[in-house]
DNA sequence: GTCTTCTTTTGAAAGCTTTCAAAATTGAGT
DNA sequence: ACTCAATTTTGAAAGCTTTCAAAAGAAGAC
């Protein structure tokens, strides 16, 4: 591969020369300057990014930390973030924590040997990310979080709108006219899953309706979780006639065990999910969904990151993406004909709790 | 960040000493070998990739190219690679080609430029890789190509036994009793799509039955593309009562189509997709399909290029991972209740193509 | 104690770029 | 033509590691 000493010689110029030519450094007179870049062009010349990286203390690279690409939120976060990345000349390399906070730490302090220009992170459960964070900041390497945040975290942030879409989620279930919601909501030290729940119970709330403990489910965030803790609301007392479940995958647990419990969506429940995954269109029924655009996120934060290694010094930013509610078809009206209302039986199995 | 002289300096040793440590690259005495190990934890000493690769001509990094990670197949496939790149000390740059090999030949060309240990490829339609890797082969770089093969191939290779997969798929159809098959295969210029197809077409030869022309359809390797075609394929008479679809994203828009058209899934029509995705169990009826690990996929590509940088040199490798037939409940005899033969009607419809 | 032969350790070069101070060149003004 | 200021260009250093030849040290044989 051809170095820049090549295309000195070539050019007949020194390094400075070529190097400014390239980056726009300085001044370079315009004969000097087309045989330079003639002779790039002729001798195929790429900059060694390692060289350039070593040298400037930060290269074109940006780390991205997720949990599991394998999870279906998530592809669309990273293709956010790869799209603005390369189209101002950054790479991604792409980090897997499975949410375990130890191989976390693991990327975070290797990556960190690879002078990257900037990181993206949706941090593990019980991430160390702002005591991590700490030591990249000192370089100015910017960190933006997204998605939902570790402890105490002040940096850059791009997250959804969880409050409110499952807010508004719950709302639309109320105004459909159901009385008995349960939620199965994700784990709840993750922030996102605790601020879902909070629009579900501000919306609870406000329309006065109770809301017995055993009717807020916590789950991990799969569809496992969902189906498991769905067959657990199902046998329930009054039977919930909705449920708002904190992620999609949830929600595909919960249509599974209701079809499992021989009941029907949305004619005996009702479901809705978060996330508004291109699957949602899938099931059957198909899933309403709080939609949120994981793209957006990922490329969001790519921008923050931008600015940030352009010099940005201000503020940590905030930015929370809109939610929007799609309705498909899995939420109906409570079915009058047979509601399963407390029954003198139901009580007396209610009470047992 | 301390470097390798402040490890050298409280060490009280030499940089080379320092390097043959952690590396192992010439015996170090003991006393000095601990003092330069305890310095390294002292100072939370961590190497400089950029200054090792720089120097080492060859960076822990390997190149990931895909066409897109939203499209569900291929996360699973990067995470296979990813885990066993991560476990071995390796890292992975990601990067989308969105099937344009413009974009895959940037890609190829600057990733050269981070001098990466190794490559991972599904190419692009119409990809030039077989001449982009040459250039990567001469300075010793593996390059493995999965999924699906560009023209003139001779490297490494991991597929799926796409002709197998498609073979079962078909012969099981026709075991159920079905004689009216259709295909929609993926972009026949994708050497999968292609073998699919030739194991549709063998199960169809052996077992003597006709396939006029426009029971294949060829489409776009997604719900769209699988939904369109579909519609057609419905109104063929005599109306084919099952479709193999060339992987689950073209069964999806079929099962869609099918919904649409009135039909019923399986009752109607039966249809089989490729791949299994996870989302194949979510839908209603739960697809049937051909299952392909995606994930070892990659890890497979991610272990063959680690002995390819550990120095094998041997002939290319052409490994083709099994297939299996996952049963669901998207297949069913034909209906013999209502089979929709050739009418007078039909046969003058059909007779004008 | 000296010599030889291994084994350990060292020092410097090399890998490719950017950057900064210094040198060279240009052009305007007189 | 000559000076001065401004602009271009150069050369060398620096960034952090690995590696190779050479120097230093240890150990064994005599």
């Amino acid at each position: 591969m051809a170095t820049m000493k090549d295309i000195a010689k070539i050019a007949g110029v020194s390094l400075g020369t070529v190097s400014h030519v390239l980056n726009g450094t300085a001044g370079v007179r315009e004969p000097v300057r087309r045989r330079v870049l003639e002779a790039v062009r002729s001798a195929r010349y790429q900059p060694s990014q390692l060289a350039r990286g070593l040298r400037r203390v930060q290269t074109n690279v940006i780390g991205m930390i997720i949990p599991d690409i394998t999870n279906p939120f998530f592809p669309a976060v990273v293709r956010g973030a790869e799209d603005l990345a390369f189209s101002n000349g950054y790479r991604l390399i792409l980090c897997n924590t499975d949410n375990d906070h130890s191989k976390e730490l693991a990327h975070l302090n290797e990556l960190r040997t690879y002078l990257p220009a900037g990181l993206i992170v949706i941090p593990s459960t019980f991430s160390d990310l702002t005591n991590q964070a700490e030591s990249y900041r000192e370089v100015g390497t910017g960190v933006v979080c997204i998605d939902r945040l570790p402890k105490d975290w002040d940096g850059d942030t791009v997250t959804g709108d969880n409050q409110a879409g499952a807010y508004q989620a719950t709302r639309h279930l109320i105004q459909m006219g159901h009385k008995h919601l349960a939620t199965i909501t994700g784990p709840l030290h993750l922030t996102n899953a605790q601020e879902r729940l909070n629009g579900f119970r501000e919306a609870m709330e406000e329309s006065k309706l109770q809301l017995a403990p055993e009717y807020v489910q916590e789950a991990t965030f799969d569809k496992q979780g969902g189906a498991s803790k769905a067959a657990l609301l199902l046998r329930l007392i009054p039977r919930p006639t909705a449920i708002f479940a904190g992620n999609d995958m949830i929600a595909f647990g919960v249509l599974a065990a209701i079809r499992e419990a021989g009941l029907r969506c949305p004619q005996d429940v009702s479901v809705i999910g978060f996330d508004d995954l291109e699957l949602a269109e899938l099931t059957n029924p198909a899933l309403s969904s709080v939609s949120q655009s994981g793209y957006q996120l990922g490329s969001t934060a790519a921008s923050i990151l931008l600015e940030r290694i352009r010099g940005y010094a201000g503020p940590a930013k905030h930015i929370i993406q809109e939610t929007s509610l799609k309705l498909r078809d899995s939420v109906a009206s409570p079915s009058p004909g047979i509601p399963v209302k407390r029954t003198a039986t139901g009580n007396r199995r209610a009470s047992k709790r």
